[in-house]
DNA sequence: CCGTGTGAATGAGTTCACAGCC
DNA sequence: GGCTGTGAACTCATTCACACGG
């Protein structure tokens, strides 16, 4: 069971999961493909064929157990373990996301921050003590680091990405607005908001000043 | 030339502005589909058929003039304007947000800010001072926002959301990690760092204990 | 000759529709 | 009756391959 699953069904089942938590919140016990496609925007087939790809889950007629579907998903996706992650780039953005408080309970504990900013080397940030970008790759074996985060200004971060490739990380999510090359043994995901920004605006050209009803307040 | 264009040509767009932007400022006055592609692994073919819906930019023989194609793209994509964001929601993530020096050079200024905990409003963070969220409705019209940046818990975000879609914004970039509805004519984007981690994991389980060469230092 | 622009061919991903089971 | 699981049909996206122009 390795890659001839479909990139984009991988991309989906975390959000899967991410919905199943939240009936498991609500005390949902079973759910159908037709009731998680309307909290998700994706047709219940759609569901239903993806979820084939790694068994049969769902009993006919009742749907899926919202409890045992999570716990396979979470196994599925690796998620049933602990994650080291190291940011590096300990500027504003790094500094936010070493504090982002969602990642540790989802099993993603920053162990490590670095930065090549002596100012900020040696100085606590969230639980974790910021150390030079030198000390990276040492670091990584030290700390056990299975995953990047890339928070360092765009021409920085293909040097940042190379190291973390030496080192054996073969997951990298990337904040900085550069594309950097991975060898595709490596996953890698880029977070840019202006890039998602500029795609909107595309859409919006023709909508111009949308007429408004004045003066009426409902 | 409306939206017979694919969703997925729309999205690369930005990323070749990007790259685009970047050979201006080393000066090359000419680029081939087959570098572009080189540099933002994507290939050659691709570009031309992507800019072959818009119109016909480059020359037989020599290839695309940088600064004409970065023109024709930044009007293409609606970057040749001004756009005025409102970012809602000014904890940890929504102050990085409005700090965020990336933003106001490619013309999306964050002209609005919004929180409903008291001990933020009126306080100024960044260039712009906090509003409380009830008077985000007024606010759209009277800043003439066109963007919403949603950066609230996730149990508000969809009621957030409904906010600025009465009030007839039309591209919402959401922070927050929870699955929102919009009509169909609005433009959302999702930016969640968690789901791009967990599908990341799901490629490393095989991956284990990657075998490294002890000692020696190369 | 080199590189664009593009129909045509291929491939990937989604939806349909229905058999089978609870 | 209701809902899953899944081949088959279809839709959408990418790549090929070549005619054409500088």
């Amino acid at each position: 069971m390795a890659d001839q699953i479909p990139r984009v069904v991988v991309l989906r089942l975390p959000m899967y999961a991410r919905v199943l938590s939240g009936l498991v919140k609500e005390n949902r016990k079973v759910v159908s493909s037709q009731e998680l496609g309307a909290r998700l925007q994706v047709t219940p087939a759609q569901i239903r064929k993806d979820l084939s790809y790694f068994g049969k889950f769902g009993k006919q007629g009742s749907g899926y157990s919202v409890k045992k579907l999570l716990v396979e998903l979470r196994s599925i996706l690796g998620l049933d373990r602990e994650w080291s992650v190291a940011v590096i780039g300990a500027g504003r953005l790094g500094k936010a996301l070493i504090k982002y408080p969602g990642f540790a309970p989802q099993g993603f504990n920053v162990v490590g921050a670095f930065d090549n900013n002596p100012h900020l080397v040696n100085k606590k940030v969230g639980k974790v003590t910021v150390r030079s970008i030198d000390q990276l790759e040492d670091s990584v074996q030290e700390l056990g680091i299975n995953v990047g985060i890339v928070a360092v200004p765009a021409p920085e971060a293909q040097n940042v990405v190379s190291v973390l490739l030496r080192c054996g990380v073969k997951a990298i999510l990337n904040y900085a607005p550069a594309v950097v090359q991975v060898p595709k043994d490596v996953q890698l995901r880029e977070i840019d908001p202006l890039l998602a920004l500029q795609s909107m605006t595309f859409y919006l050209k023709e909508t111009r000043t949308p007429r408004r009803d004045r003066g009426v307040r409902s």
